[in-house]
DNA sequence: TTCCGAATCCAACAAAAGTTCCAGACACGC
DNA sequence: GCGTGTCTGGAACTTTTGTTGGATTCGGAA
């Protein structure tokens, strides 16, 4: 059962409005690799997970997928579109067997003119949402790919709240749609990660060794010398 | 003098609610290159520029620039910030001699409060903020160099609205900021687009020949093999 | 157990982007 | 007209990223 006055979007609303939203959400289920819908569709509404993990991402025209997130219960999403009633801005697919509440944009818009806590929450969410994308662009133009891959295992603020499963159990082919790169590609830079003693294996999955060492080469693209391992071969 | 009704901004608002935010506005002027505020500092506020040029940029640890935005009057910025009232997401500068307005996050929220159609412009805003980042995101995931050329080229939708001055009349370093690489990557790919005969030159600047073209190069990041000038050089 | 598909590892190569360097062109103020 | 600083053109090189292809490991289903 979905605990309403759990999801963070809503904190501030008080329950008469949260009756009136849950009056307007209508359940549906997904199963496991169902769309949920796609990106240039007819606006979606406002969409609650419930249950299941959802994967919002976005294709090229040569078929690469970039991972925008992957959300667990409870949280929302498409909100831009449900507030400006245009086409979604992205797919949205059930990883696992899904449900999920959705509010259509007509129904937002009449329950924010009447709920301002609804009204003030949305603008929170909004800009919230605006910080997160503008990270994000800032990691794509200025960080490599071995300092996204630290940032992502690092699960740190830009990632944390949007995608919940640790690294450490996502393929490799996930961690290059996140990153905006290919497979091959992380597990080059994981190699890395493992020769500098940053990472080590644990199983099947990675695990962190060094911290700060990550830390580091999230934010400046170079791994701290004081940890590098040394180099194994000799010319 | 600033005709605030002509502002996208507040479209909806009433007389009376810009009256309140006349009111509340401080007026500031600049001098050209002189800093408006600074990425991280303490909510500068809403700034509505009255008049000339301003530049929204973030700077990584080596010293490269990234620019978001080339933004004259009548225009906004620093919405985000206004409205959630924590650090300024970027860093605002002066290019021409400015005059800029700015609402404090206090007096912003209060006159929200107050005023439902501001707030419905703030959302509406901040939904389309949102979208354009998205954009920029896919944009740096998604496209090459040339390719992102090309799109700021035509102008559209992306950078249309934020980025002012037409391409033709940027220096090769404030487009390297733009499309967020360095001036020679610029360089050699307009000489590319020059050879391919999508642009030519005209005078300092450069001209659109082929704009469906460029619109290909945009879409798919292949330069259309029919409009392709012939090699020079022979092996 | 055995087989199968998914995931990984690894090497070699190709393409794109970033870096360094220097030579001209041009605009502007003196 | 003459320097001076900004902007541009372009070559040569390095690094990073993307691509290809094959070998190997692993877990679960038959």
């Amino acid at each position: 059962m979905l605990d309403w006055r759990a999801i963070p979007y809503f904190a501030g609303v008080e329950a008469n409005g949260l009756a009136q939203l849950q009056a307007a959400a209508h359940r549906h289920t997904f199963n496991a690799g169902e769309n949920i819908f796609a990106e240039g569709a007819r606006c979606a509404g406002f969409h609650i997970i419930a249950d299941g993990l959802v994967r919002l991402y976005r294709v090229n025209s040569e078929g690469r997928l970039h991972t925008l997130s992957l959300l667990r219960a409870p949280s929302t999403f498409n909100e831009v579109a449900a507030v400006d009633g245009s086409a979604n801005p992205f797919n949205a697919v059930a990883v696992t067997a899904a449900s999920v509440y959705v509010i259509s944009h007509n129904a937002l818009i009449e329950l924010m003119a009447t709920d301002r806590a609804l009204l003030n929450a949305t603008v929170r969410a909004l800009a919230r949402l605006n910080r997160e994308y503008l990270e994000r662009l800032e990691d794509m133009t200025f960080r490599t790919i071995p300092s996204r891959l630290a940032k992502l295992f690092l699960h740190d603020a830009t990632y944390g709240d949007q995608i919940c499963e640790t690294p450490s159990q996502l393929t490799q082919e996930e961690m290059a749609a996140i990153l905006g790169t290919t497979r091959e590609v992380v597990g080059r830079a994981l190699r890395n990660l493992l020769n500098a003693g940053l990472l080590r294996k644990q199983g099947r999955y990675f695990a962190i060794v060094d911290r700060a060492g990550l830390q580091m080469l999230a934010e400046t693209n170079e791994v701290p010398a004081s940890t590098r391992a040394p180099e194994l071969k000799t010319p």
